[in-house]
RNA sequence: UGGGGUGUAGCCAAGCGGUAAGGCAGCGGUUUUUGGUACCGCCAUGCGCUGGUUCGAAUCCAGCCACCCCAG
């Protein structure tokens, strides 16, 4: 018989490295994890200046939440280590997250993070230490399927995570457990009290973590000088409508913030032209795209064959999935591009978003933005 | 200088004697491991200024000021 994590054998025998940020729910993972008897290790990455995190609260992996861990650790007599992925955390995800800026696009490093970092080298560090498999306490679940297992939305809707995971291959999959994917979040926080968890009313985390006070624009401007210069806020028609300070302050969908008063309609960002510095805007019919292109397509489900697959897709974290026809480029579904035609016009499509593909609850894949188009209307 | 026109919130704009519509912008909130979208709420004791008429004026009258157009 198997036990929780799968496996055909002793709880204590079975060795689990924990990946803990410091908040609630990875710290209840790897306490009820230790309280059903599993060989647990808990692993807490220290991922940036920790001078700057002190300050900011519902942050993670850094200052208070690297005590917060190592004290939930001790609280419950098991081994945990503090990694310095600083180097790691600079190169793989702030540095991409400043320059994907720079290009005009919108970027999300929390995917990198997990992409490059917690599902590369944390796991890769997991297996170094005889682990059997590495839990997380992420919301999204790993159900086993015909073929293995899959990866499913999380049971509680509002705090799936599967957009954020969607660069996870099969191979990690096969070692990955999430044991609070198919609970409520308000389940974590009880389990959390009963068990005494000094982090037990700590507030979820939220926005980018390595961003003080929300002010992502100055931690860019550090990284990349320069990259605050000023420019022309421009009309599709060609008339220039005033001017922004950094085109990194906006992303491709954006109304609030422009600026620009005194039209009729209101006005949306439509384009961002990093070679001229310019803001490109424009009414909301602008935005309308029908085909998008995607890169590093990472896909979990069966072969595709060439009439495309239908899938639903999700291309901004909290937009609902809606309905697409997928079409790989090239043979084979490795990391190449694809194609996806939306059912119906989506608006606010931004190069360096995820798109996320979904069969129901199931997890088929995803990959990068890379452009979008305006599919013309046969005339 | 003469003639005409216009002056209402940051921008556009209704109102035409009865106690300041609306849109854009802005602000606040909801949602959210992305400062996007969407949705909800707020936003002129004040209508160029000064007087007058009236129970009551942004609305009528007078003077002044500013800007615009035409003429020269």
């Amino acid at each position: 018989m198997v036990n929780s994590l799968g496996f055909d054998k002793d709880p204590k025998d079975t060795r689990v490295v924990v990946a803990m940020s410091g908040g609630v729910d990875s710290s209840v993972v790897a306490c009820l994890l230790k309280e059903e008897g599993y060989d647990v290790i808990g692993v807490t990455l220290q991922l940036y200046d920790h001078g700057i995190a002190l300050e900011k609260s519902g942050a993670c992996c850094a200052g208070q939440d690297i005590y917060d861990a190592r004290t939930v650790a001790d609280r419950y007599g098991f081994p945990h280590y503090v990694l310095d992925y600083e180097n790691r955390f600079q190169q793989s995800v702030m540095e991409d997250f400043a320059d994907s800026y720079l290009r005009g696009e919108t970027p999300i490093p929390c995917v990198r993070c997990n992409q490059k970092v917690k599902f590369k080298d944390m796991l890769a560090m997991a297996r170094d230490l005889g682990a059997d498999c590495m839990a997380t306490g992420h919301y999204i679940q790993r159900i086993d399927g015909e073929n293995g297992p899959e990866l499913h939305r999380a049971f509680d809707d509002t705090k799936d995570q599967s957009y954020f995971l969607f660069t996870t291959t099969n191979e990690q999959l096969d070692y990955l457990r999430f044991p609070l994917g198919g609970l409520p979040k308000s389940e974590t926080r009880k389990m959390a009290e009963r068990m005494g968890l000094h982090v037990s009313d700590k507030p979820d985390s939220q926005d980018i973590c390595f961003v003080p006070d929300g002010s992502y624009a100055r931690v860019v401007e550090r990284l990349r000088p320069g990259a605050l210069d000023e420019g022309d806020i421009v009309h599709l028609d060609g008339r220039v409508l005033g001017q922004h300070n950094g085109i990194i302050n906006y992303t491709i969908g954006q109304r609030r913030g422009i600026g620009v008063g005194g039209t009729a309609e209101p006005l949306y960002v439509i384009r961002l032209d990093a070679e001229a510095k310019q803001v490109i805007v424009g009414p909301k019919e602008a935005l309308a795209r029908t085909v998008v292109l995607i890169n590093e397509l990472n896909w979990l489900g069966e072969e595709i064959s060439d009439n495309g697959k239908d899938v639903l897709v999700k291309l901004r974290s909290s937009q609902k999935p809606v309905a697409a026809t997928l079409y790989p480029e090239g043979q084979g579904l490795g990391m190449g591009g694809a194609r996806i035609v939306l059912h119906d016009p989506q608006f606010g499509v931004s190069p360096g978003q995820a798109a996320v593909f979904y069969d129901g609850n199931r997890v088929l894949g995803g990959g990068w933005i890379v452009s979008s188009e305006q599919e013309t209307v046969a005339a």
